[in-house]
DNA sequence: ATTCTTACA
DNA sequence: TGTAAGAA
C-alpha cells in the first residue's frame, strides 16, 4: 500500500482527541471495540491509541446508529465489506464477473441504509 | 491530568 | 449508556 494509507493506519491517538474528533463519549468508543467494530493498539501504560482510519471509522459507526442501524447491522455492513475485498484479492486483474456486480450493488444498498432497527431484527428488501 | 477496568443504591 | 471507584 501507499504511505499516505500508512500514515491513516498510524495508531497515535489518545482517547480524549477521538472522543473529540466524533463526539463519542469513551464509553461508547470502547463499547464498540468490545463488539468488534473498532481495534485500536495499545501503548505504554494500556492506553488505547487510535489512527486516522479508525477515527473515520467510529465517524461512520456514529452515523448508521443515527440511523437507526444496531451494531449487528454494521457488523454485517463491515463482513459484506472485507468480503467484497477479499474477493477482489482473489479475482486481481480478471475483469468483472457478473458476480462481482451483484455484491457491488448489495453493498450499495446496504450504504444507502437497509438494515433493521435492533428490534425488528435484519430487514431483507430482497 | 488522563485513561483503564469493573460493576451497578 | 451513564457514572462511580480504584489503579496505573
Amino acid at each position: 500500500m501507499k504511505e499516505k494509507e500508512l500514515r491513516r493506519s498510524l495508531a497515535v491517538l489518545p482517547m480524549g482527541t477521538v472522543m473529540k474528533l466524533t463526539s463519542l463519549t469513551a464509553r461508547q468508543i470502547r463499547y464498540y471495540e468490545a463488539q468488534g467494530l473498532i481495534t485500536p493498539e495499545r501503548s505504554d501504560g494500556n492506553r488505547r491509541l487510535y489512527s486516522l482510519n479508525d477515527v473515520d471509522r467510529l465517524l461512520e459507526i456514529r452515523d448508521y446508529l443515527a440511523d437507526g442501524v444496531n451494531i449487528a447491522g454494521i457488523k454485517a455492513i463491515y463482513d459484506q465489506q472485507n468480503a467484497a475485498t477479499m474477493a477482489k484479492q482473489s479475482a486481481q486483474q480478471q475483469p468483472l464477473t457478473d458476480e462481482d456486480v451483484r455484491r457491488i450493488l448489495q453493498d450499495e444498498f446496504i450504504r444507502q441504509g437497509g438494515l433493521g432497527h435492533p428490534n425488528s431484527g435484519i430487514q431483507r428488501p430482497f
